[in-house]
DNA sequence: AATTAGGTTCCC
DNA sequence: GGAACCTAATTG
């Protein structure tokens, strides 16, 4: 083959590791590299074995430069279909990414494809170079047990030529003597489904093939026949139809031969959207005047068609939602798709109701109980522009729209918008790209925004639109704070005091609905011995263990699921002392049926909720009225409407506020404005009860009031004052491995490393090495340093080049891992 | 001599 | 991350 006829592909290895995330250039033919562009995925032999593995193109294919040594590349092996190509775009998204979060351009890739495309390589042997010497190997072999086992293999090398073999030594050792050779073949984990269709395309065929059966299949023929010509375009799908009559599928098949009929294959959709039950409607919006205003600035800076971002702030019960989709409305109108995200699947179910309402089957639903089929399928169902409005947890900003009009945050502080594994990308700083390059609209909506986004609001970065009035006739809910440590001291182990007790009386008698919150799942907290002091601690993890399932039933760690039976004696020194402290949901759903036998209570934590679609179930049934009080994590916290509610408990407010970490104010005024907030969200005015031992603390009054900008002027006040985002950026590195030792050693080594490498101009400080909060985790030990500095260009690029060189010093075993203004530090 | 275990290096 | 490649230790 001369020269020319091989054009070079630069690719990126999708598994590729970081410290060697460098394009690859490989060949191929002119004909394969037709359909090759930017961003297609290819099948590459890799390595020193060949093994089969994905890249993508990274460019189009080019000619070689005269005169290159063709010879030293390796061909591209496979060009994947192009629906799975990434766009331009979502090519620069992946570049933008790596660069963002130190991770591979491979790892950023795989965010943007569906789950399930992983190449699975199958091994199997065929006949090697030296096959016809084989005869003379097994005389050279002494063990008889393994000339059967090559027996065998050689049996069905001769009728198939192919076997799938035990890696043994045997077969090793037959590959190196080139008797046999190792072959990879690929397959996915996911298949699409297809289903099959018959139209029948001529009838006149069709009836005399009915002339001509005999009469034992005249039947089956003939109503298979008369139901396709009444048929809509003729076409039936061909399982429905041979069930119908119990004809088998030869009769199919005879009328295709016959050419009566064809038979055509149609893709078909696990479609998410069938769980859901809605009914359409075309009713539109009637906003009231404060919701009007929003609109229209939001609309007015949607036309501006450039990049643009707004913050929507709206009090708990203003009707955001209302706004933001008569904004979708407007997008979608144009021929523009929309991303609508939200925190968690237990908020999916109810924005998906909405969503279907409006926009039927134009809705793609993506979260993270999907099995991989109705994914895949749903991300097909985008890339090819049927479904133009996507609604769905963090991973749907990656979702392949096609002329993306705008990106919908809401919840916009949750901290389930960042991802905590590699790569630790944030949702905002994607959808932030991703509306960039599209010229759309990143909406950030919230009741209490994050102080990051609120601070690039009052910076002027961010378009700030408020509502701060509620809806219709609800008003705030009246809040007391209550000062429970007069309760405590009567009866140390009951969760309502006697305020909270009376107002659920009220509410249960006048038929009301009530949350109560509780931040702890589990019976109680942790156990502890009376003798020796020590709490049971996870063996694995250095966290105490929670009690679960009734209050002496199993301890279970929350980290690793550890779990052992309830102990009759303390693991540490055999005292039969044991106490147990603290309180979770589990003990405050049995004090309360103590307290109110007649009481229908629904329990809402991550225990009860594990099934699939459990959240939408109990959802439901509490809206449907079918309890009375729900009790729950913060899961009972976010976004919900139950008009119905009219009291809102929260048994320790303080709980979140004194964790070592400066984003708890932020978080413990979140969670309670949000929980208070669901209370009176109808005519009817609600009621919040905060208990607390701390009834003065400035972040519980401030929530009570709903006073967001207060405690945004404190807040940030704080921040400048001791340098904390979003005043500046903060890197976190952990070192983390299974032997203690280790990390010690390399956190030791990169402490003075780091003060080598360090560039003057990027002003970065050092704090640490430290233990990660939670030292100990699955069996694998943490410490980390904590960098403060200014997230620019020539910074990323300190700690990328830091990185790079370090993780090749490593011990063996300890993993090296950044993350950039993580979720608690 | 010939596996086999352990460590190191590079992957177009 | 993983296979090949190298080297030293183990073994009948």
């Amino acid at each position: 083959m001369s020269q020319n006829t091989f054009l070079k592909v630069d690719v990126y290895i999708l598994e590729q590791v970081y410290t060697a995330d460098i394009a690859y250039t490989y060949k191929a033919s002119s004909e394969r590299a037709n359909g090759i562009r930017k961003g297609t995925l290819v099948g590459l032999p890799f390595g020193g074995g060949n093994r089969l593995v994905y890249g993508i193109a990274k460019d189009a294919p080019a000619p070689f430069p005269k005169g290159e040594d063709i010879g030293r590349y390796k061909e591209i092996e496979v060009v994947v279909d192009s629906k799975y190509s990434l766009s331009q775009e979502m090519m620069g998204l992946c570049e933008y990414i790596k660069n963002q979060v130190f991770c591979t351009f491979g790892e950023a890739a795989r965010l943007c494809l569906p789950k399930g495309l992983e190449i699975k390589t199958r091994e199997y042997y065929v006949k090697g170079e030296k096959y016809n010497n084989f005869a003379e190997y097994i005389r050279s072999c002494r063990d008889p047990g393994t000339i059967k086992e090559l027996t065998v293999i050689f049996e069905t090398t001769e009728q198939k030529s192919e076997y799938c073999g035990t890696k043994s030594g045997i077969i090793k050792s037959l590959v190196s003597k080139k008797i046999l050779k190792k072959t990879t073949s690929l397959s996915y984990n996911v298949n699409e489904k297809t289903e099959k269709f018959i139209t029948l395309t001529d009838t006149h065929i069709a009836d005399k093939l009915l002339e001509k059966t005999t009469r034992k299949n005249f039947d089956k023929y003939e109503s298979v026949i008369r139901y396709l010509k009444n048929a809509e375009n003729h076409t039936a799908g061909l399982n429905l139809l041979s069930q119908i009559y119990s004809v088998p599928k030869s009769v199919f098949l005879t009328l295709e031969k016959n050419k009566a009929a064809e038979i055509t294959q149609k893709p078909l959709y696990r479609d998410a959207a069938s769980n859901y039950s809605y009914i359409p409607t075309e009713k539109s919006f009637d906003l009231s005047p404060a919701q009007k205003s929003a609109y229209n600035q939001l609309e007015e800076l949607y036309n501006h068609k450039e990049a643009k971002a707004a913050l929507l702030y709206g009090i708990t019960g203003s009707g955001k939602t209302s706004v933001i989709l008569k904004l979708c409305d407007r997008v979608i109108s144009e021929g523009k798709t929309v991303i609508y995200l939200v925190p968690e699947i237990s908020l999916t179910g109810q924005t998906a109701r909405l969503m279907f309402e409006r926009y039927g089957d134009k809705v793609a639903i993506i979260h993270s109980a999907l099995s991989q089929g109705e994914r895949h399928d749903a991300w097909c169902a985008v890339k090819n522009g049927e479904k133009p409005v996507v609604l769905g947890t963090r991973s749907a900003v990656f979702m392949p729209c096609s002329n993306l009009g705008m990106i919908v945050i809401d919840e916009e502080q949750d901290d389930s918008y960042r991802s905590d594994t590699t790569p630790r990308y944030h949702a905002r700083n994607i959808a932030r790209y991703r509306c960039a390059s599209n010229n759309a609209l990143m909406l950030l909506a919230s009741a209490t925004p994050s102080v990051e986004s609120f601070y690039k609001a009052e910076s002027g970065i961010y378009t700030l639109v408020r509502l701060d009035k509620r809806f219709g006739n609800a008003r705030l809910p009246q809040v007391i704070i209550e000062d429970i440590r007069q309760d405590l001291e009567e009866n140390p182990d009951l969760l309502p005091g006697h305020r909270l007790i009376d107002e659920i009386s009220l509410n249960l008698a006048q038929k009301k609905q009530t949350i109560l919150f509780i931040n702890r799942r589990g019976f109680n907290r942790f156990v502890s011995c009376s003798s020796c002091g020590e709490a049971v601690k996870c063996p694995n993890c250095s966290v105490t263990l929670t009690v679960h399932g009734g209050q002496n039933h199993r301890l279970v760690c929350h980290y690793c699921g550890y779990t052992l039976p309830y102990p009759k004696v303390c693991p540490s020194c055999n005292s039969p002392h044991i106490n147990r402290h603290g309180s979770g949901t589990e003990k405050l759903q049995e004090q309360l049926q103590t307290l109110f036998p007649h009481a229908r209570v629904l329990r809402m934590d991550a225990d009860s909720t594990a099934e699939k679609n459990a959240h939408d179930k109990i959802l439901s049934r509490f809206k449907n009225g079918e309890a009375d009080i729900l009790i729950g994590t913060q899961m009972v916290a976010k976004g919900h409407d139950f008009p119905g509610v009219t009291l809102v408990g929260v048994i320790c407010a303080e709980d979140s506020l004194y964790i070592s970490d400066y984003r708890a104010n932020e978080r413990t005024f979140s969670l309670l404005t949000q929980v208070i907030g669901r209370a009176g969200r109808s005519n009817d005015e609600g009621r919040a009860v905060i208990q607390t031992l701390v009834p003065y603390n400035e972040i519980l009054t401030l929530s009570a009031r709903q006073d967001y900008d207060e405690f945004y002027r404190g807040e940030i006040a704080l921040r400048r004052a001791v340098g904390f985002p979003p005043v500046c950026d903060m890197a976190v590195i952990t070192f983390s491995s299974e032997q203690e030792q280790l990390v010690m050693a390399d956190c030791v080594k990169f402490e003075k490393y780091i003060a080598s490498q360090l560039n003057p101009r990027c002003k970065m400080v050092i704090y640490g090495p430290m233990d990660a909060p939670i030292y100990k985790l699955r069996n694998i030990y943490r410490r980390r340093f904590i960098v403060k500095f200014k997230n620019n260009a020539e910074s990323r690029g300190l700690f990328d080049k830091i990185l790079m060189s370090f993780t090749k010093q490593l011990n063996k075993g300890v993993k090296i891992t950044i993350d950039i203004n993580p979720n608690s530090v």
